[in-house]
Parts: structure tokens; C-alpha cells; sequence
DNA sequence: CTAGGAAGTCTTTTT
DNA sequence: GACTTCCTAG
């Protein structure tokens, strides 16, 4: 069973535009070509011209192809250079099909376009400005660094500052970085601002972060877009050329940009955030050109990205923002069966001050939703895959393939996995632990930065003593030291070690061994040698592959495989020079596509979940030589989910506490992008839905008792055609195996006493046997606890409780300690008393 | 300096 | 339960 993730390069090979490539265009696609088959708000989305127009579309309302055939009408009616058109999408895949697409209709002018998410736009932009940025360290090829790579400098960074690392961890202060950079705030600002020395002590972290980060030529995801702003806004000329050259703008997934990327849009489209916040619409200058062509497609209800930043009101204010907006509603939708779709509007409708909206079809009422209830996420599970057994065989025509498995965690992933590779049934799941995220993989991506960017620190210690080489702790804090005594960067200090103080012979002696491999492989790329040339080097002169040869660690095994698959993946786009969005159309039409390493380290930095999900023939646009061999069922996070669709869905876990998450449950705000997930993953479904919960089920290890996900009681009841319901399921006999229930209920009666002792305690032997598991181990009870009690703890001594929040094993209380401090306690395994 | 074990942390969601 | 980080012995 595949359950490795591909790279998420094969659906980009795959989009080489062989069809119309190579022939000589067409006439075209005439007018009436490009308009046929769409129902008249997409006709006008499509042709539209002149003012700003947002298209709100909803669910499965053929958007994409609205967004495809305006493209092509830009260029064929409206004799629009492809070069002049910007189209922005939310993943790679997402662009790579929509410049297939357009080729398709309009031939390979397509390829010039820039089709891109805003990150890789970003990119290409900062690339080639790179020495306007106006950093000494920072050059055209500064590396990106991902939130791995930024854990690792921001807990640098809170022990250089001496933070207390309890409360200053990694993962929080970066968040609160990354707010930063998407309100294009820098650090002068947000030191400005504090209130208190909490406060301050972020301005600081920020402080040396974005210091650390430049003088490591770096950038990160925010960076990315930041950077581009304040480019555009330090210098005009470079932000004229750009709006010179794009005339046309499109953004996909609107209601998913951040303030960052609608200053961006703005800036682009001629209207500068000043200018547009002071109500002046002056361009300085006569020279100016006329704000570039906008459309924004989007749908407020899909809006589930508020957690890395996104703005909700950057679509609801679309037509405050741009006064003489029009607007489009796009309500029909294509995908769903009229049941689906009822149940999506009811779930949605109980989200307060949204603009009203509801999806209809006429697809017709199709199947009733299905629901199902289990004793426990095993069962949960088995029922999930009985039911795909079911339904791709006695229900002839379905495949494995058109069935898809959502869950709001990807730790919720395993139990799937496991029934699915018992029962034989193929599957794949999308996310979770990224091929991009190995270990092994990161390893060998390090070593590769770290040759393009010596400057880039992180990746330089990661290598460094990876294999081992004996160069401790001790010897890297010698090498710092010097970088830092003569302000020069780390690995300038390396090639210098002798000069180090305190550094032991041996140490130093390793590390000239370390500079001359990495001078030897430096060259390699400086002769411009092919990517997967280059990285085969790397494994075999740093000693990393011979390491994992001879360990005995069976897991090493594997990493050999995925570093081949590695290697696999660098020759594959060292031979493909147009694969992907990141191929410069300048370059492009210079015919100087030679991918060097640098690209190969973008692309890879820039891949998404999404990016990896095999291609399925969208809404109606037949595509025959679909893949035949996409037969394997898709797990993956709603998140992940978002822009796909599937023959049929099976929405699980659905309880309060998993979905609705935790801690979404006592915030309003929280509480309704949770449902526009649940309104996403209805969504997604074409024919079939199902929606199951367990009754128990296992979080960390502990067994957990959860209620019905509010949302199941949003859905109409009428719609819903429960199987197995709570009360059933005190049951210890499983009705769909008749011949298993005998010795089912023997056991249960050996384990539990007599079977409806075991139904009064609504436990189920498998429940029965997590539980008897928990009790194995020193659980304690959960003190019941309010706020204003008095309570000891072991290490913190006596406090106060202020809140508490969550429900049984998940409950957390804020608690006063008086001059400990006010700690936020796990009351599971918090070792507090109640008084 | 390294290896191995113990202890502590944690789970949203991701470009 | 799984992953990381910390600690200790060689």
C-alpha cells in the first residue's frame, strides 16, 4: 500500500503542454467558443472589463474555469499580451492546471504567463531584485526557510536573549512574528507599540531574528511577501515596472489572502494602501500608468485560514476598498447533488454577518447523507471501510479512487491506515509527515542550501557534524564565538578555525576536513553541474549514505530509499527544463531553461500538501487519458482538502472537542471558521456523503469520551440516514459480522460480566480494553476544579485557579502561584490537589 | 564526544 | 503514544 508521499513534483512534469506545444497556434478558439457551456454570471465574469471585479463563488460554482476562459479571452478577444497577465492561485498544483488549461485553449502563448501562488511570484521577484533590497548579506540566491529552519534560529535567537524558555517557546513567539510580517510591521514598529516588557521581549526576539535571518542571506515564508511590499514601496521605479508590465490581475482563493498580500494586490493595481486609506486615487507622477485590470475570486465561506494570517475582510470589504466595484455571484453549483448541498447551506447559515448565499443544482436530490456512530475509532474505521468495500464492488463503477476520507488532525490519519492496510484496501494519505520533512531529506536538502548559501547558518550547523565527525557542541560554540568576535559569518569562521579559541586540535582537524568536502562540492556547483549530479556527490563525499549503509537501525534502510527518490526527483527536473511555475517566461523565451540547482531548491521549498494529490478530471471538462491507476481511497485534513472534489466523502471524527477542535470551543470567531471547514469538506462531496463520530476515543494515549460534533445537529435530520446511533452502539455484537458476533460476545461477556452490565456502562469490549489500558498506568483523576478554588501542586506550591477551560481530559486551568506566576496547566497530568 | 535512556512536551489546520 | 530534549555514563 503506498503510503509514501510522492515529492509533489509528477503532477508538474505531467502538465507539459503537449498538446497544443509545438504546433503552430491556432486561430483560436473564436468568441462564442470560449463562452460556451457557461450560464450567464460566468459569461459576464468572463468578459467583464474596465472596474474591479470580485467573483464570489461559491462551492463547486466552475470557477476555475471561469478564471481559465477569461485568460484565454484576455489574450484571444481582448489581445492581451500573455506576458501582461499576473494569475495567482493558493497551491502550485492549483497553477500548473490552470496554465494547462489556458494552453489548451490558446496554445503555448500560455507558457509566458506568470500563473503562481504568491510565494513563488514573491520569489522570482526578489530573485531578481535581490540587490535593491537593501541588505548587505542578502543576494539573489538567499535561501527560504521553512518552519522547521525557523524553529531552529528562533530558539537560537530566545537563548541568545536569555528569554525564559518556558515562557517564550519557539512555536508561539513565531506565530506572533509572522503576525507581524503579515501586518507589515517591522521590529521598530512593534518595539514602538509594547505595552510591557512582554511585549518588548517579542519586539527583541523579532529584532535579532530578522538580523539573524539576513545575515544568513535568508528569507522566510512571510519574508517573502513582506519583503516584496516594502520593495515596491522603497522603490517606486522597480514597482512601476512591474505595474507596467502586468495589466491584468487575477487572485484565486481570495478570502484567503493576508494584509500583506492585499497590500501587494494594491500596490500592483495602482492603488497604494496610503492611497487608497486617505480616499486619494492621484497617482505621483504624470508618467504613472492606469491601475492594471482586477479580479478577485472568491467565497467567504471557504475562509479557513485565519490562523496563518488570513483576513476575512479583505473579501468582505472588496467593494468598500474599490468603490466602484462590480460583483458576481456565482450560486449555481455543478459538483453536488441537491442534498449536499442542502446540508452544507444549513451548516453555513449559522454563521452570523455573513452576506447571504445559497448554492443550488439541479443535479437532482441523489443519495440520503449517511451516519454512523461508533463505539470507539477503530470501529469508526471499520465501518469507513466496509463501506468503501461495499461501494466499489456491489456498487459497480466506483473505484477506490473517487473516495476520500477527511479528519481534522492528521494524527487521526493511523486508525484508517490501519484498517486499510489489513483489509488490502490501497490508499494514500495526503500531508501529515511530508516527504519534505524526513529527516534524511531535510539532511540532504541542508547540504545542498548550505553549497548555493554558505551565509545560511542553519543549514551549516545542521550539516556540520551530520554524519557524525566528531564535532561537538563545544567546537561549533569555539566556532560562533570567532564568527561573532570578528563579525563574519559562520562559515567564514569555519574556514578559519585554526584561528578559533579554544578550539581542541581534533575538533579543528575535522572541520578542515568538513571545509575542504564542502569546498570540493562547492565547485560542482560552481560549474554549473546538473542537481541530481550534485546531490549524488553529496551523499557519497559527505559520508551521509555510507552512515546509513552501516547502520543497523532498520529504519535507516528506508531514508536510503527516500534519499534515492530524492535523487529521483532532481533528475527528473534537471531534464525537465519547463516543468513547473518557476520557470522564468524571460527565460523561457530566451530558450535558456537550464534549471540549475538554486530552482530545484525553490521548487521544493515551495511545494504543498495539495501539490501532491494525483490529477482528477475536473467539473465536466472531460479529460479521457485521466490516470488510470488513481484507485487508491485519499485521507487527508479537511485544510488539505479545500479546491478538490470527490465521487464520494466521508467526513469522521466528527465530535465536539476533535471537530470542532478544542480550542475552537469557546471562541465565537474560532468557532465559525470551524464550521466553514465543515462547510468545505460537505462541499467536497459530488454523490455521497457520510458523516461518523466515535463515542470513545483514544487521544494520547488515554481514552476520551466525546460528544456529537455540533455541526451533525446543524444538518437537516431528514437528510440524514443514521445506520448506527449512540444507543445502539452499547451493543458488543457488530451486525454487519454476523459471524463474528458469537465469540464477540463471549469475550465481552468473559471481560465485563454479563453483557448488559457491559451496556450500562456504555463500553464496548474494544472501549473496554483502552480503558483497562489507561488504568494499567498511574492515571490520576481529574480534580474538578473552578475558578476561585484553592489548590497545591507539587513543584509550584500553593495558587489560585483563575480559569479553566476544555472539558474532562482536555481541561486546562490557568492557575495563580502567587510568585510562580500564573501557569496554564494540563489538569490531566498536572500534579495539582484540589483544597 | 557520543550513545542511550529518562523525562518532558504535545496536536490544530499550512504557503 | 510519539517525538524531542535533557542527562548521564562511558
Amino acid at each position: 500500500m503506498s503510503t509514501t508521499p510522492l515529492p509533489g513534483f509528477e503532477h508538474l512534469l505531467a502538465a507539459k503542454p503537449t498538446t497544443e506545444e509545438g504546433r503552430t497556434p491556432r486561430r483560436g478558439p473564436t468568441a462564442e467558443e470560449l463562452l460556451e457551456g457557461l450560464n450567464d454570471p460566468q459569461r459576464e465574469a468572463v468578459v467583464h472589463a474596465g472596474v474591479p471585479l470580485l467573483v464570489v463563488a461559491g462551492a463547486g460554482s466552475g470557477k476555475t474555469r471561469v478564471l481559465t476562459r477569461r485568460i484565454a479571452w484576455l489574450i484571444q478577444e481582448r489581445k492581451a499580451h500573455p506576458g501582461s497577465i499576473l494569475a495567482i492561485t493558493f497551491t502550485n498544483k492549483a497553477a500548473a492546471e490552470m496554465k494547462e488549461r489556458v494552453a489548451e485553449l490558446v496554445g503555448g502563448r500560455a507558457k509566458i504567463m506568470w500563473v503562481s501562488t504568491f510565494h513563488s511570484a514573491c520569489v522570482r521577484i526578489l530573485r531578481k531584485e535581490a540587490e535593491h533590497l537593501g541588505y548587505d548579506r542578502v543576494k539573489s540566491n538567499f535561501s527560504i526557510y521553512d518552519a522547521q529552519d525557523q524553529k531552529r534560529l528562533i530558539t537560537m535567537v530566545c537563548n541568545d536573549l536569555d528569554l525564559d524558555p518556558r515562557k517564550f517557546q519557539p512555536g508561539p513567539v513565531l506565530h506572533q512574528i509572522s503576525g507581524y510580517k503579515n501586518e507589515l510591521r517591522d521590529p521598530a514598529e512593534v518595539r514602538a507599540d509594547a505595552k510591557n516588557s512582554f511585549e518588548e521581549a517579542y519586539a527583541s526576539a523579532y529584532e535579532l531574528y530578522q538580523r539573524r535571518l539576513r545575515e544568513a542571506n535568508a528569507l522566510d515564508f512571510d519574508d517573502l511577501i513582506m519583503e516584496t511590499v516594502r520593495l515596491f514601496q522603497t522603490k517606486p521605479g522597480i514597482r512601476e515596472t512591474y505595474r507596467r508590465r502586468f495589466r491584468h490581475l487575477l487572485v484565486d482563493e481570495y478570502q484567503d489572502t493576508n494584509h500583506a498580500q492585499y497590500a501587494l494586490i494594491h500596490q500592483l493595481c495602482g492603488q497604494d494602501l496610503e492611497e487608497v486609506s486617505t480616499g486619494s486615487t492621484n497617482l505621483e507622477g504624470a508618467d504613472a500608468v492606469p491601475p492594471a485590470e482586477l479580479m478577485v475570486v472568491g467565497d467567504a465561506d471557504q475562509s479557513i485560514y485565519a490562523f496563518r494570517g488570513a483576513d476575512i475582510r479583505n473579501i468582505m470589504d472588496f467593494e468598500q476598498d474599490f468603490p466602484d466595484a462590480r460583483t458576481v455571484m456565482l450560486e449555481q453549483n455543478y459538483r453536488s447533488t441537491q442534498t449536499i448541498l442542502t446540508a452544507a447551506n444549513a451548516v453555513i447559515e449559522r454563521n452570523e454577518g455573513r452576506k447571504p448565499k445559497r448554492l443550488w443544482s439541479d443535479a437532482g436530490d441523489g443519495a440520503k447523507i449517511v451516519g454512523y456512530v461508533g463505539d470507539t475509532e477503530h470501529d469508526e474505521a471499520r465501518f469507513v471501510s466496509d463501506e468503501i468495500d461495499r461501494l466499489t464492488d456491489e456498487d459497480a463503477g466506483l473505484r477506490a479512487g473517487d473516495v476520500a476520507v477527511f479528519y481534522r488532525t492528521n494524527a487521526q490519519s493511523r486508525v484508517f491506515e490501519e484498517i486499510f492496510m489489513r483489509t488490502g484496501m490501497p490508499y494514500k494519505v495526503v500531508g501529515g509527515v511530508r516527504f519534505y520533512e524526513r529527516r534524511e531529506v531535510r539532511d540532504a536538502l541542508a547540504y545542498l542550501r548550505a553549497l548555493v548559501n554558505p551565509d545560511d547558518q542553519v543549514s551549516m550547523r545542521r550539516i556540520l557534524n551530520t554524519p557524525k565527525r566528531g564535532i561537538g557542541d563545544r567546537a561549533v560554540a569555539c566556532v560562533g564565538e570567532l564568527a561573532t568576535r570578528d563579525s563574519m559569518t559562520f562559515w567564514e569562521a569555519l574556514r578559519r578555525a585554526d584561528e578559533a579559541p579554544g578550539l581542541a586540535t581534533r575538533s579543528q582537524r575535522n572541520i578542515e576536513q568538513f571545509v575542504a568536502v564542502m569546498g570540493e562540492l562547492m565547485q560542482m556547483v560552481e560549474a554549473g553541474e546538473r542537481p541530481d549530479v550534485i546531490l549524488e556527490s553529496v551523499l557519497d563525499k559527505s559520508g551521509y549514505l555510507k552512515s546509513l549503509e552501516e547502520s543497523d537501525d532498520p529504519q535507516d534502510e528506508s531514508r536510503i530509499e527516500n534519499l534515492a527518490e530524492l535523487v529521483a526527483v532532481a533528475r527528473e527536473f534537471a531534464e525537465d527544463p519547463i516543468a513547473g511555475p518557476s520557470a522564468d517566461p524571460a527565460d523561457v523565451d530566451a530558450g535558456l531553461v537550464e534549471p540549475g540547482l538554486a530552482d530545484f531548491l525553490e521548487r521544493v521549498a515551495l511545494v504543498a500538501d495539495s501539490d501532491q494529490i494525483p490529477d482528477a478530471p475536473p467539473d465536466g471538462e472531460a479529460e479521457p487519458d485521466a490516470p488510470a491507476e488513481t484507485g487508491m481511497v485519499t485521507l487527508m485534513t479537511l485544510h488539505t482538502a479545500k479546491g478538490l472534489e470527490f465521487p464520494v466523502v466521508f467526513l469522521t471524527g466528527m465530535e465536539d472537542g476533535v471537530f470542532p477542535h478544542s480550542r475552537a470551543l469557546g471562541d465565537r470567531t474560532e468557532l465559525e471558521e470551524e464550521r466553514r471547514l465543515a462547510y468545505v469538506g460537505i462541499t467536497r462531496a459530488r454523490q455521497r456523503l457520510y458523516v461518523s463520530r466515535s463515542v470513545v476515543r483514544s487521544a494520547w494515549g488515554a481514552p476520551a469520551h466525546n460528544p456529537a460534533s455540533r455541526f451533525l445537529g446543524e444538518l437537516p435530520i431528514d437528510l440524514v440516514d443514521w445506520r448506527r446511533t449512540e444507543a445502539e452502539q452499547t451493543q458488543w455484537a457488530r451486525p454487519t459480522f454476523a459471524s463474528d458476533s458469537r465469540s464477540s460476545s463471549y469475550s465481552g461477556g468473559q471481560r465485563l460480566g454479563s453483557p448488559t452490565a457491559a451496556g450500562r456502562r456504555n463500553f464496548s469490549s474494544a472501549a473496554a480494553r483502552a480503558d483497562a489500558a489507561a488504568k494499567s498506568k498511574p492515571s490520576r483523576a481529574i480534580p474538578n476544579l473552578a475558578p476561585g478554588d484553592r489548590v497545591t501542586h507539587d513543584s509550584f506550591g500553593l495558587g489560585t485557579v483563575v480559569t479553566v477551560e476544555g472539558v474532562a481530559d482536555k481541561s486546562v486551568a490557568s492557575i495563580d502561584f502567587g510568585s510562580e506566576g500564573v501557569k496554564r496547566l494540563l489538569l490531566r497530568y498536572a500534579p495539582v490537589e484540589k483544597l
